[in-house]
DNA sequence: ACTAACCTGTAA
DNA sequence: TTACAGGTTAGT
């Protein structure tokens, strides 16, 4: 589920209702879900500490503690974090509860693909997957020429390079497809023949869509929610994601879709080249 | 560079 | 019953 501007959001939303709250108590549903560090069990770490805040890179969800200790969330597909101000019953799906000073925190996931692990502040980025990201792509850092840096002498498609996380951090399906639509590219395209011009028009479409997609508190096209169990509005704006067989709205023109880089992907054949 | 695997639910 | 789903990774 959650692309970049849906885990900002989680992000937001949580922050909000458990910044320094100190975790009391957590409970292991599904105990896979969790993963300590070394021979410490991600209970025994957490327990007791408290949330001095809430960071993100790329789609992963850094939940700071004090002393030192940090749990990495990444929700894949169907994770959620959800706050309750009121002590819950765990839903069918609900993997962890966090029991806090205030209210509750639930980690639940229908595929069960997500997960948390605690790990030392100071290894959080060496020793996680954290390690191999690419650049954060709102960042004022992210440049034209930092995106054509990253395609380096690739030649893969470009629906396959903006998917690569170690290229650039935080784009998934909906937004690489979206992006895509906006720049006037082609999934189809080498990383290698684009012009300058063309990547130009890619950084900004990466940029505007990413900013839109968070400005509207993410796409809620089916499972996503904040943590407040809200959904965004970002599916109202899409123009190719979901659309394959529809006209586009720019020329009118059927959406292609296709299987690209293992995804379904969705263009039109008119207005991307 | 592609596919299978990890899982469950929903829609065709 | 089968195909497919906002992701990642380990295997050809």
């Amino acid at each position: 589920m959650p692309e970049l501007p849906e885990v900002e959001t989680i992000r937001r939303t949580l922050l909000e209702h458990v910044k320094d709250l100190k975790i009391e108590e957590i409970t292991l549903i599904w105990p896979s879900a969790v993963c300590g560090w070394q021979d410490k069990s991600f209970e025994g770490l957490a327990t007791g500490r408290r949330i001095k805040t809430i960071e993100r890179r790329g789609k992963y969800l850094l939940i700071m503690l004090d002393e030192d200790l940090t749990l990495i969330a990444h929700m894949r597909m169907t994770g959620r974090l959800n706050y309750f101000a009121e002590s819950q019953e765990p839903e069918k799906h609900t993997h962890v509860v966090f029991r806090l000073e205030h209210g509750e925190l639930h980690f639940s996931d229908v595929r069960k693909f997500g997960r948390i692990q605690a790990i030392p502040t100071p290894l959080c980025i060496s020793e996680s997957s954290l390690r191999k990201l690419g650049p954060e792509p709102l960042e004022k850092e992210f440049t034209p020429e930092v995106l054509k840096e990253r395609f380096g002498k690739k030649k893969v498609f470009l629906k396959a390079a903006l998917l690569d996380q170690t290229v650039l951090a935080g784009m998934g399906n909906i937004y690489v497809d979206e992006s895509l639509f906006l720049a006037g590219l082609s999934p189809n395209r080498r990383v290698d023949t684009l012009s300058k011009e063309e990547n130009l028009r890619l950084h900004r479409a990466i940029q505007n869509v990413l900013q839109a997609g968070i400005d509207a508190r993410g796409t809620s096209f089916r499972d996503y929610r904040d943590a407040n169990g809200e959904k965004g509005s970002f599916e109202l704006a899409l123009q190719v994601y979901g659309r394959g067989g529809e006209p586009c709205r720019g020329c009118g023109q059927t959406l292609e879709r296709i299987r690209l880089a293992g995804r379904t992907t969705v263009y039109c054949s008119r207005c991307q080249n």
